[in-house]
DNA sequence: AATTTGCCTATTGTTGAGAATGATCTACAA
DNA sequence: TTGTAGATCATTCTCAACAATAGGCAAATT
């Protein structure tokens, strides 16, 4: 099962909700366009609402679900148009912050980075796309993290989560996607990152990042917006 | 007296309180660190705590307060470090925001760009470096705008609000600065702007920059490499 | 039939009180 | 003096009940 990776800091109930929903979300158990709506969400955790619509705040804060006042919460839905303005700033901004990483990063900050990319490995090899995302987004934070900049790093979480929100990630749309060879493309990333070549690295996150970009971009023509099954819409 | 421009907008009790705290940040009224206590603020706005709460969350995510559980939130402080990831960030951004905006917005969007130039120069002449640098934040926010990436813009956003709360922008740190020059550089910009010319667009920001950002970072001494990382990105 | 009007209801927004938390202070011992 | 354990206290966090809102439904009007 997917794992948040961060120890468990939940020390507020605000912050246990984001969390369990967040990856509600991302898994596809909630569906784009599926309100989320307090009391309900507040019975099923078995606390009061209030920690639930900071809950909701906070994810609407990380790009993952739209509030008006007034109204239900609902699960992000992104038109093609929002897609393709997260890619672009992602492909401005990914490449430089590679840059910084690899000017910045220590020889032990590059050594930490194998075991992720080993994590990586063993989900290609196994062929799970559930598993190889959440690595990939894994291992895509920790660089941006050796970056030192928070802001940007930041920037580019706000760029990229949303894709995962919006099913971009599941597997059954990555299968065309070669994982081995994803994997390799990743080795040579991180080989350029650890010998500090900036120039490469960000020439190599081209190559990837994209990954599935193009993949999503030809066909993401037509996605049909999810009626939901047991929640109808507010009213 | 400065005012959000946005008339009709708060709807609900914690947007009016987001907005408040937002300008008192702004304008210094509230300093760096200084504690926004939820009951007294409720009572100051004659409100319960909770959508003070929901407030300070938003501020917290605008950049412009730390929020930690079980904690008072307190105005942001920024260290030098992150001044500097800001104007990294910044300079890396905006060119290219300009860019896609020069390429993307419509005649009608570029001339009405010039009332906002107008309020400028008004400020300049005015040597009123308070509603000087509040409509460069509405022009350039504009622009941002026209850059048709609402990610991208929220990025330069995030980027940018904090150093008002930081005070960069208070008229006593910027008395060296030559507005009428700065609003010359701004004529040029929008003139490259609406000929739809990005490349010249792009690299007239780089000259704007802010003003400030030069006179700032010029007493600033960047370590460009660190080799210990005692300092872990708080999160 | 189409449009308007006003009520109805599900849901959000807000409140005041109370429980929980972590920082600070004091007393005491090494 | 220095460090440590416990009590204190200010403040956040949570709750359950209440109020306000916006959308929908149906009757009334044109």
């Amino acid at each position: 099962m997917l794992e948040t990776g961060l120890k468990i800091k939940a020390k507020t109930l605000r912050d246990e909700i984001i969390e369990a929903l967040q990856q509600a979300i991302i898994l596809g158990q909630r569906q784009p366009g599926e309100p989320l709506v307090e009391r309900e969400l507040a019975e099923q955790f078995g606390v009061s609402s209030v920690p639930v619509r900071e809950a909701l705040q906070e994810l609407e804060n990380r790009g993952l679900a739209t509030k008006r006042p007034n109204y239900s919460c609902c699960v992000i839905e992104l038109a093609q148009e929002e897609l393709d303005q997260m890619f672009e700033l992602r492909a401005l901004l990914e490449p430089q912050v590679m840059a910084w990483a690899a000017e910045r990063m220590t020889p032990d900050e590059a050594a930490g980075l194998q075991p992720l990319l080993e994590e990586l490995r063993r989900a290609a090899v196994n062929n799970d796309f559930a598993q190889y995302f959440f690595h990939d987004l894994r291992l895509h934070r920790r660089i941006w993290e050796l970056s030192r900049n928070r802001i940007a790093a930041q920037a580019l979480e706000r760029a990229v989560l949303p894709l995962f929100a919006f099913g971009l990630m599941r597997a059954h749309r990555a299968e065309e996607l070669n994982l081995n060879q994803e994997v390799e493309k990743h080795e040579r990333m991180i080989a350029a990152l650890s010998k500090g070549n900036s120039a490469r690295s960000a020439e190599a996150i081209g190559r990837i990042a994209t990954g599935f970009e193009s993949h999503v971009r030809a066909e993401a023509k037509k996605p049909a917006r999810q009626t939901t099954t047991s929640k109808k819409a507010k009213r």
